[in-house]
RNA sequence: GCAACCGGCUACUCUAUCGCGGCUUUUCCGACGGGAAGAGAUGAGGAAAGUCUGGACAACGUAGAGCACCACACCAUCUAACGGAUGGGAUUUUCUCAUUUAUUGAGAGAAUACAGAGAGUGUCGCAGAAAAUAACCGCCUUUUGUUUGGCAGAGAUGCCAAUAAAAAGGUAAGGGUGAAAACGUGCGGUAAGAGCGCACGGCGUCUUUGAGCAAUCAGAGGGGCGGAUAAACCUUGUGGGUUGAAAUGUCAUGUACACCGGCGUGGGGAUGAGAAUCCCUAAAGGGUAGCUCGCCCGAGUCGGGGGGUAGGCAGAUAGACUCCAAUCGUGAGGUUGGAGCUAGAUAAAUGAUAGAGAUUCUUUCUUUGGAGAGAAUUACAGAAUCCGGCUUAUUGGUCGGUUGUGUUU
RNA sequence: CUAGGCGUAGCUUAAUGAAGAGCACUGUAUUUGGAAUGCAGGGGAUGAAGGUUCAAGUCCUUCCGCUUAGA
């Protein structure tokens, strides 16, 4: 039985973390509608392979409730799919920092958010991890 | 029963699984700061929104006085307070009925930032004679006087009447406008006119009588009648110290009175050989939100910039609280009693999936009833110190009231 | 959280309470044709809705959007 739970220890709070994503050391590739950009940390102590944030642009979505119910299913998602990305990143103990963005316009069923995550991840998998 | 309007209430429900926030509790580990696992109950709104207002709370004792500035503005009441609410009044206005020459009255609603234009200043485009203590035309009087006519006279000339024109004055009855034109209509009056006088009517102001806590209403009388605008300046009255949870307190970590600029650096005394130190005074300078005074600091003072930390805890969730009952009040609301505890995050919790029920819509079958299938569960919208209000957004259901209309008894 | 500012023709902008200008656009003249130039012309519910006023871009109230500053 997988590990379906999300723990503090694995929300990405760094701001100087979340500052050097943005200023072009961590990579990205965008998978509509969502977007991750994903940094690979050294030095850390954190148990989790993996800390993670989402982000809904206020300019898409001026109205809280909406980026609310984006920023639920967003997280949603990636609690029930990230046992796959743990059990390999375990094995060869490396860490990441992810950040992931919503690029829609207009908010999706959360069938199609977790479709995009599973691929996401998958694609992750190969880019990173296949090369090794 | 239907329609319209107004107001109140509600905001899909249940079960299972996987999760999240804070709270309580049990067990285990621990370097005694804490951590892990399990269990339990609990976890968004009527507007949580806009931030338009009033407070609570906190900081600033250099928070004082006057002016300035800001806000409010019919009356009474409610309230912790309010620019809010309730009740009343006035004005404007809609509908119905009655009545009349106009109109007026009654009933039921709606709206009102509703103190003062008789304290002063400003503004009022175009049009119009004139837009504010109005004489352009017109009308009238007097004087001068042109022309014509009549009379008198030999004539000069004089007198009378009408009249072009000019001057002085009177006059707001009339004059195409305009949003607004100097109380309206009628009669008298006059040289012509005029509230100049009178009758009826309209509108302020003062005095007085009655009703009312009051605003105000009704009656009587005196004296009056030359706009509008105060959401123009302003006047009057009332209120306001300023800042604002990133407030503020506290613990931990860490650092540098290094640097730049403005204004200024006076006098007296004591010790001492001197350098200097100490004391007194308070001239300069500075602070006190804008000004003046006052007050304070004071040989310094104020500002800039730089360095460091960007973590924890408190503030911060039991309150002008919610529900029920009784009672007082027309009502907002008050009092008393009982019961209840009901979010508290900080990269920021309240979610996902499956099933069932309920509701709505579409559609198929069916004699009404009903049965099946599919879709949706909604609108507006997410707490961030907390309360009272206001404003704005909004779907469906349900309850109550008012008005209109139809049917039945 | 607090305190301000702005919104006018397609664009850039004026306007003591009575909505203009330049560029652009349309037509026309000029040219073999075009540009430039000359002449003529159209286009605004002044961000939205109410209110005050005879009259509102302006004054007041409430919304909408954009934007600035402070810690």
């Amino acid at each position: 039985m997988p590990d379906f739970t999300f723990k503090k220890e694995e929300k990405l709070k760094s701001h100087i973390l979340i500052e050097q994503m943005f200023q072009r050391k961590g990579q990205s590739f965008g998978l509509f509608p969502l977007r991750l950009i994903y940094l690979e940390m050294e030095n850390t102590k954190n148990e989790f392979p993996i800390q993670f944030t989402l982000s809904v642009p206020k300019r898409a979505f001026s109205k809280a409730v909406d980026r609310n119910r984006i920023r639920r299913m967003i997280r949603e998602t990636w609690r029930l799919n990230k046992h796959r990305l743990y059990e390999k990143l375990e094995d060869e103990n490396r860490h990441f920092a992810f950040m992931v963005l919503y690029t829609a316009k207009e908010p999706f069923e959360y069938d199609k958010i977790e479709e995009a995550m599973k691929r996401m991840i998958k694609r992750f998998i190969k880019k990173e991890l296949g090369r090794d």
